[in-house]
RNA sequence: GGGGGCAUGGCGGAAUCGGUAGACGCAGCGGACUUAAAAUCCGCAGGCCCAUAAGGGCUGUAAGGGUUCAAGUCCCUUUGCCCCCA
């Protein structure tokens, strides 16, 4: 308790008073789960621990502490960890501008980083923190590494890359943006032929797809953002061979081989091995030129819709597999490398890119299939993809679309050239980096042994120290002679370490795992730890991460499954991500310039403070670009932590975007600040929560008085709402609302039993106490409660004391709704409709006509139809 | 282009299984307290219309249509915005 000015809200003092308290005590520390005793995981993601807390943290850490609290409340062992995604590009960064080393660059950030997570008052257990970037946990990164190269998951190859000429880094596609540019650093991205580390999560796609119809869970949109990033198509691969009867040729993937006589041509990417065999004397110097042009532009810029087609013909032909006609090869942008086989067939008729491509260069259009299986007259304007009736497609005509793809398939088949295929659209993931600021791939290269692993006793492999970092050039592990020169494991000759570090997904696709035993230095996890936590009840983090973290995490977690080194397959069973945090923007439509809120003078006419010309306002995420930031701090240090919590979780439905604005959070405080005043109020006239509580469950609610009776059922209706809105959905823009309406039901608080107000008091501290723990920490203190009000039960709902003896029944005339009358709570059907006709609304409405019919729907209201 | 979502007062948002639309809050207005202001407390409040008033009527959830005793909620069409994939 704080002693200062006891009737005025002031949370500074009490806020750090409280969070200190339950650090010396241990509050929030995981509880060891007794057997058959709940469990419930409650996690946040992660931060990347750039060195300021920013709004979009504290909705998401304040929204799971929410929940963490919750479940103690209701009785439950709450596993809620923090910790550090701590590799990175930002790090390393920094070295290179400031010259710092990037681990002190780090921990400094995550010192201050973590007291501003303190002052938030979560019910974080700090025991259990994680931090990517030290030895004790990415030892164990490592670890994993080896258990998938040892089961082939980890390979080297050769591989077409994204390759960011200002980060000097290899990216993997999802780390570039539609526009062909580094999701960090914004440069337009190239491609180039590396040797490069990736995992084999193509092996999993089946599961990871199928298994998404499991995650009940999670957000609809989530999983079919999924569904589409693994891509999952069925059709035939098909191979056009050079000459008949001849072997080779060139193999194509279609999702359409029902148009296979309507191919004219066929397309392979720039960088296919056949061009040059393929290529004539008199095109070589043009698909030279082409080659060379390509290979300078990314895959994005290549696959853009909105440009055209280009392409060169080799002057090669291949032979239709089943017309045996020839059919002139080319090479075009859109057709890239590692997609499919790196070769398309051509079929302008009905597929819109190749009509697009057969259009611009002169190849003719071959129309297989019609609508209604009569030969078109004309020439068609745009590709037909719809389904329909096959035409000049020899033994095939008259067969529907739908039949005629596994018909030809298995004529393929039977001639050797073709059969079923299922395609992905996910690729194998590329884990290489060329950059200090990672976790260290634990392979050594030798001449003789080829890339054989570090020893798992001889792990980690740590990250060399004190080491130089420029701007350009490659990695610098690879120029650190003394770092990578080591001897091979297998035959003890001069060998040289991977100098590649991992991409830091790696590191956060597993890290919940470590949370269920984080100081074990045996092994990543104990089986007993993990299988008592796993998998997360409930995960919070943003939507940003719907594809990638998310399904990396889903890869390795079935992976480690399926080397029995955990139960569930599934990582995280439920899933909330929540909306982005938004302040009010202002815009100078004519220079486009960003005025900064506080440059603006009157917000209800706001104008350049230079020029004076009108504004534009809306609202747009928090960034220092467009300076409409909020910092935390300030907040906090103004209204403090409580007050913060309770806006975001007022101010909109967590999934929602939300708008940050002032006048809102004073009202919030000024809510918090009523709530002190009322409480004080009840301990003034001697109002305490110590001793014996008189059980008021067993009195029915008719022996109380009128008031007594309004604030117990005043005090139920909280609880049955409020345990409602934190059930299923999440809604605790409601039941902040519910704890509002209850605290103001408590008018003629003082005028009611001392019982009856012991139990609303009470019942508001720990309702609340999962929102604003430091005030209601303190009002409970202050009131004698027992022990902390963070370690009461939830209370329980009495029914009874909901019950009313009369309530307002709806009178509808003709489903109109035309008034109230008050009828006995208890009433059956034939007494409200006796009730009704002989209202004088009814009276009044219908006008003595005998109503043709009545509806009765008890509680609420009766129509009646003249 | 394909897939998904959303649209409710001046604003953020409520509304269980179709059952009094606008809870709760912000901003606003009126009153009390005060020399005054702030703070606080009490009250009003979707729009339009009638009435001196008490009160009453009509209308209203992007637009249009449908199902139903009853539609913000279900179905169809249109428009606008957002997200994902191309």
């Amino acid at each position: 308790m704080v002693a200062a000015d006891p009737s005025r809200y002031h949370p500074s003092a009490i806020e750090a008073h409280w969070q200190h308290i339950w650090e010396r005590e241990g509050l929030y520390r995981t509880p060891p789960p007794r057997p058959g005793e709940r469990t419930f995981y409650a996690l946040s993601m992660f931060p990347y621990p750039s060195g300021s807390l920013h709004m979009g943290h504290v909705r998401n850490y304040v929204i799971t502490d929410v929940i963490a609290r919750m479940q103690r409340l209701k009785g439950a062992a709450v596993l809620h960890p923090m910790g550090w995604d701590a590799f990175g590009l930002p790090a390393e960064n920094a070295a290179i501008e400031r010259g710092v080393d990037p681990a002190d660059w780090t921990e400094a950030n995550i010192r201050s980083m973590r007291d501003q997570l303190r002052s938030l008052g979560l019910s974080i257990d700090w025991d259990r923190e994680v931090t990517t970037c030290h030895p004790d946990y990415y030892r164990w990164t490592q670890s994993l590494f080896l258990r998938l190269f040892a089961r082939g998951l980890a390979y080297r190859k050769e591989a077409a890359v994204n390759w960011d000429p200002v980060d000097q880094t290899v990216l993997a596609n999802e780390q570039v943006d539609a526009a062909g540019r580094s999701w960090r650093s914004g440069a337009q991205v190239e491609r180039r032929l590396l040797r490069q580390w990736f995992l084999g999560i193509t092996r999993y796609a089946d599961g990871l797809l199928d298994d998404l119809e499991r995650l009940q869970g999670w957000p609809e949109r989530v999983r079919t953002m999924q569904a589409n990033w693994i891509g999952r198509s069925r059709g035939a691969e098909i191979r056009f061979p050079l000459a008949l009867p001849a072997e080779a040729g060139i193999s194509v993937f279609t999702t359409r081989p029902d148009t296979l006589f309507g191919v004219t041509y066929l397309v392979l990417a720039p960088e296919h091995p056949m061009v040059d065999s393929l290529t004539s004397t008199d095109q070589a110097g043009a698909v030279e030129a082409f080659r060379a042009e390509m290979a300078r532009s990314s895959a994005r810029e290549r696959t853009a819709e909105d440009r055209p087609k280009r392409g060169v013909a080799l002057g090669g032909s291949v032979v239709h597999p089943l017309t045996r006609q020839a059919v002139p090869v080319w090479i075009a942008d859109y057709v890239l490398p590692e997609y499919g086989t790196g070769a398309v067939m051509g079929v302008p008729a009905h597929d819109a890119r190749d009509f697009a491509f057969a259009s611009s260069h002169g190849l003719p259009v071959r129309v297989v299939i019609s609508e209604d299986g009569q030969a078109l007259a004309d020439p068609p304007d745009g590709a037909y993809v719809g389904p329909g009736v096959l035409i000049n497609s020899m033994g095939f005509d008259g067969v529907a679309s739908a039949a005629a793809g596994p018909l030809i398939t298995a004529a393929l088949s039977a001639a050797g050239l073709g059969a079923e295929k299922v395609q992905y659209r996910l690729r194998d993931w590329l884990i290489s980096r060329q950059r200090y600021w990672g976790c260290p791939i634990p392979i050594i290269h030798c001449q003789d042994c080829g890339a054989v692993p570090v020893p798992e006793e001889q792990l980690p492999v740590l990250l060399p120290r004190g080491v130089e970092i420029r701007a350009r050039g490659g990695s610098p592990l690879a120029s650190l002679e003394h770092w990578a020169a080591v001897d091979c494991p297998c035959c003890g000759k001069a060998a040289r370490r991977e100098t590649d570090t991992m991409d830091t997904f790696m590191c956060s696709s597993w890290y919940f795992l470590r949370y269920t035993d984080p100081r074990n230095s045996d092994s990543a996890f104990s089986s007993e730890a993990v299988n008592r936590w796993m998998g997360v009840d409930q995960y919070v983090g943003g939507v940003e991460h719907a594809i990638l973290h998310l399904l990396y995490s889903r890869f390795l977690t079935r992976f480690l499954a399926d080397q029995n080194l955990l139960q569930v397959r599934e990582p995280f069973d439920r899933l909330l991500t929540q909306g982005m945090v938004q302040a009010i923007t202002y815009r100078n439509p004519a220079t486009r310039r960003y005025i900064a809120p506080a440059a603006v003078k009157d917000p209800t006419d706001p104008r350049d403070p230079e020029t004076g010309e009108p504004l534009d306002t809306f609202f747009e995420k928090m960034s220092k670009s467009k300076h409409n930031g909020i910092d935390p701090n300030s907040v906090i240090e103004r209204y403090g932590a409580d007050t913060a919590r309770m806006f975001i979780l007022f101010k909109a439905p967590p999934e929602k975007d939300l708008e940050w604005d002032d006048a809102d959070v004073e009202g919030q405080f000024r809510f918090l600040q009523r709530l002190w005043r009322q409480i004080d109020a009840f301990a003034a006239a001697g109002g305490r929560l110590d001793g014996q509580r008189e059980d008021l469950a067993g009195i029915p609610a008719r022996t109380l008085s009128p008031l007594d009776r309004d604030i117990r059922r005043a005090t139920h209706v909280a609880i049955k709402e409020i345990s409602q809105d934190l059930e299923d959905a999440y809604q605790f823009n409601t039941a902040v609302a519910e704890l509002m309406k209850f605290s103001n039901a408590l008018a003629d608080l003082g005028k009611a039993q001392p019982a009856v107000q012991q139990e609303a008091v009470a019942t508001l501290l720990i309702l609340l106490a999962p929102f604003a723990p430091h005030l209601s920490e303190e009002l409970w203190h202050r009131l004698h409660g027992p022990g902390s009000v963070h370690s009461q039960r939830w209370p329980s709902l009495d029914q009874d004391a909901l019950s009313q003896d009369t309530i307002p029944l709806v009178i509808q005339v003709r489903g109109r709704t035309r008034g109230t009358i008050q009828v006995p709570g208890n009433a059956d059907r034939a007494t409200l409709e006796s009730l009704a006709l002989a209202s004088d609304l009814a009276g009044k409405w219908l006008q003595g006509a005998r109503p043709r019919r009545v509806i009765v729907v008890p509680g609420r209201l009766v129509n009646l139809v003249p």
